[in-house]
DNA sequence: TTGCCGTTTTCATAGAGTGAAATTACGTTT
DNA sequence: AAACGTAATTTCACTCTATGAAAACGGCAA
């Protein structure tokens, strides 16, 4: 069903779906389990697991028990460093994570969750527990919904079939109908809550990032517990994360070129540059 | 080729190239770059993007350049949580980032590197640069020596082999011959030097650590600047580092079963000569 | 010993991946 | 505007690769 035509390589696909599997359970696996966790055939797993040690992206211990290899990290630490979306943004979230004392998050869409990609604690000695790399869901969290709101529409659509409202609160957005009721306030007002729709106590705002294209592919939110996040807080945040979004929103480009650069909301018709989107731009209305 | 079969999936090692290719290089590379670094035809370059971007490993900009994704990040992040060698270190890297006030490292060997897997800062304000996940060479680090004293005989040979023992400065060793008079001393001795053999005016002193199966698959190291580690110096932190570097291999399970595995003769040496468990377990000094 | 269970290897075969070449897209020059 | 050049994308017939059922192996327990 993607819509491209079966460039697939089932070998290459295969192996990285391991990966994945991998990074997605603590302490190992042995060839068995992976064999049942995939469905794949104990022998083809077996040449896989050999496939990916040899490569280093696995090691096995003493036991037959595989786990992550040190290619993995050497990865991560590389793809960490090269996102410049982190490097540009830090020191703005520097200024933000100074002036809220709260921690602060960059976050990136990876298809139905939102990853963490930098991260600044809060000063303060209650802290929110999270890490780089881990993922939250999109339909229940500042961050996400700041994502969700500027999708363009196809995309947003086709992301929206997908997504299960899990209810992690009994704030959680319950349906798609209150869920986009919600984006297009999003859109019009230029950042997002999480009032304890993910974790109890713990409330979010969030704003968007664009890059040089008009698009929205990242985030910043300001994250802390329910004491010290009343709604006359939020107020006061919200402005200002949304302009630091928007300060690097510049530094990334956006706005550069010769067109005018929209307000607010919704992102821009990346030109004719990308042939993908044909019609539709406006707002997501209803 | 590895001794094994050819049990070799394509498909899969050539994925896995590109994205070591991808994590080499700074900002990004076109599909005409990767086709001209790889060797591979443009078309099936083409083709291993297209599949690399699907599941998120790689990333494509406006411009068409290339990018690590975030599925680099979370499975780095995950490669990182999980390896416990890390994990019951960290403590130790503490004590002795506090008791010698110099930069530590955990370094495990990948290949002809040694790969930095934990790090703590000096707390002075003249410290020395590095990043975890990036990589050294094995001939003029001491991590690096401290890995190659305690290989096995024939993976050494192996290795030493394919070394090259590039120059990094006028006290980089310049011989095999050299470097394996240096390795009889580091097995001797139970630690390993490097007198700015690598950088210019940094000077380093490595321990290795044993894991439950009595193999070294990872050194510590305190690392400062020439004007900080006389070798008045290097000799007091000697000592220090090897018995953390025990106490670490005692926490990862090193003799606990009495699993002799026969090795030729080297490692084994290296284990008589483990001075006894000093008292303090969890000394913390002024 | 025998049986059990997980790992490792084998091997005939299907079909997946290949890459030269054609096509398309885009930017630059004439 | 047209012609050119470069790079991205797609096609397609062929080959060799990856596949996975089955068998062999190895360790462990009864």
């Amino acid at each position: 069903m993607t819509a491209k035509r079966s460039y697939n390589i089932t070998a290459l696909q295969r192996g990285l779906e391991l990966l994945k599997l991998f990074a997605s359970v603590e302490g190992g696996l042995s060839a068995k389990k992976v064999g049942l966790l995939s469905g794949l055939p104990v022998s083809t797993v077996h040449r896989f697991l050999a496939n990916l040690e040899s490569s280093q992206f696995l090691k096995s211990d003493s036991e037959g028990v595989f786990h992550l290899g040190l290619s993995c990290i050497t990865l991560g630490q590389a793809a960490h460093a090269q996102m410049d979306i982190r490097r540009i943004s830090f020191p703005f979230l520097q200024e933000l994570n100074q002036r809220t004392r709260e921690t602060v998050h960059l976050t990136m869409r990876q298809g139905l969750t939102a990853v963490y990609v930098e991260k600044l604690d809060s000063p303060e000695p209650l802290r929110i527990h999270s890490r780089i790399g881990s993922s939250v869901p999109l339909h229940c969290t500042a961050v996400g919904k700041v994502l969700l709101a500027h999708l363009l529409e196809p995309e947003l659509e086709k992301i929206l079939r997908q997504l299960e409202l899990r209810r992690f609160t009994e704030n959680t957005v319950g349906s798609i109908q209150e869920l986009q009721t919600q984006l297009v306030r999003v859109r019009r007002d230029g950042f997002a809550c999480d009032l304890e729709e993910h974790e109890p106590h713990i409330r979010c705002v969030a704003a968007p990032i664009w890059n040089h294209a008009g698009q929205v592919n990242a985030s910043l939110s300001v994250t802390g517990p329910l004491v010290r996040m009343p709604t006359t807080r939020i107020r006061q945040i919200a402005p200002l994360i949304r302009e630091i979004g928007i300060r690097i929103s510049h530094e990334l480009g956006y706005g550069k070129a010769e067109r005018p650069l929209p307000k607010r909301g919704d992102s821009i018709s990346a030109r004719s540059k990308i042939p993908t989107e044909s019609k539709s731009r406006r707002a997501v209305t209803s």
